[in-house]
DNA sequence: TGTCATCCTTGACACAGATCAACCCGAGGT
DNA sequence: ACCTCGGGTTGATCTGTGTCAAGGATGACA
């Protein structure tokens, strides 16, 4: 999850830097996107659909958290992404296995129309390389995830995902440290959890206990977490990969 | 895996047809491909490296497998990807975790040297845009895996690959059909199928035998597959979306 | 104040798949 | 003919996680 290394991209009323577009020359094309783009927000547990149209192009989560998630027909399902802000996410269900984009909470969305933002992007071939880099970027994300679907146990699971959860909300300024010690939200039901790891709810609950009484995490209500020492998290995650987080 | 619709690309001298990169004026880039073009062949378990030069775009494979797999410090592995031929791969190892690439029999590819073909994408956009299409096919198979990986059991899980495998060597017309069975040649050993589907060998080796004792599938030797039935093996696999192949 | 719903925790037990181990089979090599 | 070695099968047992079930905490609402 290289997300620290994007650059970004201020709208004009947007109150977040969305992961950028342009690399290159920022200004100009933010003025570009400033006309044609448009806001829509969702409810907890609402689909996010474009108005009619197939949503056939990107949006931008600009509050909230929405997942894509895949389900079987007996009901068991699996979440695949999870759209934090700044995220952009297009093209959902057009080939063949479709997932499903939801609101996980309440989502308020910067949305491109299709047919200027493709016009856009013909426009500026660095845009379309940039959204190739980013795409790019989104698949490395999903194969590393892949390793931790299917290799590491419930523990390193939890772990792996405090991590990421900890990393995004570094890279969005939205953490508080204190003394070294780093505290975020954790904006997901236990069963949420559950289903981005491949786990049941139960042993997402077993493993967190397990975390606290460890020490490695420290709980706040239910919701609010802190990480003491950020090196025994990566640790019981497995990870090599610091992510550049810890100095 | 929409493998099966998309356009392809013959080289001058290449014994199969690529996925393609352009889907528009396939004549022209053709000629263009073919004057940056150069061959490499790699022996089983050879890391799949680009002379020198960080291997910074795009090669496809013509015979042979190889695969994309993540390590963990203590050897746990997971298979990531598998590249078959007509595959294309670029830019391994590029963001934070970098998964390996690995030829698993002997592989020959067919590569584009990094800067000419850079130059050719910026002069052709479509090219840029058709090389989007593939990284977001890829995205979704990734997305498709990870239900797989996360939620299906044993016996969903080699059905599933063995799903994959069919209709790869169907849309590559490598198959056998001999009254509705179709048959198809496991080129993967025991042990990568675990890779891949986070499982042990043994475990694989004993689903396997199971679906051969329901029938679902027939074995000739340890690596050739009849699959009497497509739709037995679909169920078995839990999956709904077909992928065009019963009819 | 009580009721209800949602989210979470914890315990007891079952079972799928991992682990450990023995053995089989076919292909080279000498 | 014999040996060796990689790949594959099968059995016995162990264990991590799922399943089922009961109950706790918190907040919304009447």
């Amino acid at each position: 999850m290289p997300v620290a290394q994007l650059q970004s991209l201020q709208c004009s009323d947007c109150p977040i830097r969305h992961r950028a577009v342009c690399a290159r020359c920022e200004a100009d094309e933010l003025e570009a996107l400033n006309v044609i783009k448009y806001y829509r927000s969702f409810q907890a547990g609402q689909p996010v659909i474009w108005s009619g149209d197939q949503m056939n192009f990107v949006g931008s989560v600009v509050s909230g958290i929405a997942t894509l998630t895949q389900t079987m027909e007996d009901g068991r399902t699996q979440m695949v992404g999870l759209l934090l802000p700044s995220d952009f996410v297009g093209r959902p269900g057009r080939s063949g296995a479709a997932y499903n984009v939801v609101a996980t909470t309440d989502v308020v969305m910067c949305c491109f129309r299709k047919k200027p933002f493709e016009e856009l992007m013909a426009r500026t071939p660095h845009i379309a390389h940039r959204l190739l880099e980013m795409t790019l970027d989104e698949l490395d994300a999903a194969r590393e995830w892949m390793l931790v679907l299917g290799r590491k146990t419930a523990r390193e699971k939890i772990a792996s995902l405090l991590l990421i959860l900890a990393r995004r909300d570094v890279s969005l300024g939205a953490d508080e440290r204190i003394g070294g010690a780093l505290s975020f939200d954790l904006k997901l039901t236990r069963e949420a959890m559950a289903d981005y790891l491949g786990l049941t709810l139960e042993t997402v609950s077993r493993q967190i206990s397990a975390l606290k009484k460890a020490g490695v995490i420290i709980l706040e209500g239910k919701r609010h977490v802190i990480v003491p020492d950020m090196r025994r998290l990566i640790e019981e995650a497995g990870d090599d990969s610091d992510g550049g987080l810890v100095g």
